[in-house]
DNA sequence: TACGGTGATGAGACCAAGTCCCATCACTGT
DNA sequence: ACAGTGATGGGACTTGGTCTCATCACCGTA
């Protein structure tokens, strides 16, 4: 069903990255995004729907991944092991092999704010998607928009260690302690 | 220092609010914002950096706010009570008189993902700023970026709540009441 | 082999957001 | 009266993003 070259999508992402990383996000044109990869800039825009999009291919898949976890969890699965549980599944995406590439994004995206203030849509996206996902289990709502927005939290700190130089750890063990410092943290709070 | 009528900034974000309403967010362009507050389209670039921008006038009012709140706590408040006093400092701004106003400025948010895009920002921001103040209390870092999101939760569920049509209580109240539920639904956690 | 249908692409016109530069105007103090 | 200051007007310019139409490769079928 494509025309020359298959995988559009995929060329213009990493057309994308490539050139953001040689000159910056803000002096990369979509239309040479779309020349690199080969394509015209109309084509650009048919596979995603903004310039940042180019940059967060995946957040569905995630989304996907966080809600079946949190759906396929056992009957017996409080709130918080629901939620570990789909920490555990973002392990099956930020393994070792992906870190290098991981790193490279995050440091597009850090340095524009554009781009951080589209990350922060997308982890509010998921997060609501992990509140329907507990909500489905019956988990009412304070509770299960708590849930959600702790993991997210959660989520959000071991994204930031796993990428970071020190650290080589497995990414569930990371999110499993940055969740469980959440949930002690609680005891703090008055 | 004004050059004809002052308050220009007021003027474009009132223009701009009555001109979302009339044809809705996408279809007015800041040149049209302008011309109704008797100005250029290069002065309404002047005052905003950006067209979302106008509607996100008070942000930094509402920081300084919550964060002069925390840092003014006594010294025997728990991380909770000052989130708390930032809650009660908020009601200072959302009064009565100017539930109108939010709800029109709501509506329009609500009608278009760019705004809810740079909304969710401008709620990131507040909880940053939160947490910096917290940490200035001496209160350390899960806790303090934990109470933080906690606050900000609250104010979240209070806003919607206060703009909704059934109720007419004070802000704080319903801040408090919505802060109080998220610490009960700690329990339910697991 | 010829043919029509389908889906992705190329090309270009077009609009609005946002940047930049420079001239201009009102106001202020001397 | 005069120069300095700060906000404004105006317009050129780039780029993100939309839209439309023609084109091309592929696929099934007669």
């Amino acid at each position: 069903m494509g025309r020359w070259e298959p995988n559009a999508r995929e060329r213009l992402a990493s057309s994308a990255l490539e050139l953001f990383l040689e000159r910056g996000y803000e002096s990369t044109t979509a239309a040479e995004i779309a020349e690199r990869a080969g394509l015209a800039k109309s084509t650009f825009f048919r596979h995603f729907t903004d310039k940042r999009e180019v940059l967060f291919g995946g957040q569905d898949a995630l989304n996907h991944l966080f809600g079946d976890a949190i759906t396929g969890a056992p009957d017996s699965a409080t709130p918080i092991d629901a939620v570990g549980a789909a920490l555990d599944a973002a392990a099956t995406i930020f393994r070792p092999e992906r870190r290098a590439w991981v790193q490279q994004r995050q440091a597009v995206i850090a340095g524009n704010s554009d781009l951080r203030e589209r990350e922060l849509l997308k982890r509010a996206t998921l997060a609501a998607a992990m509140a329907d996902a507990l909500r489905k289990r019956g988990v009412t709502d304070p509770t299960a928009s708590l849930a959600a927005e702790l993991a997210s939290l959660a989520f959000r700190n071991a994204h930031t260690l796993w990428v970071g130089p020190t650290n080589q750890r497995d990414f569930a063990d990371i999110a499993h302690q940055e969740l469980h410092a959440l949930r002690a943290a609680t005891a703090e709070l008055d």
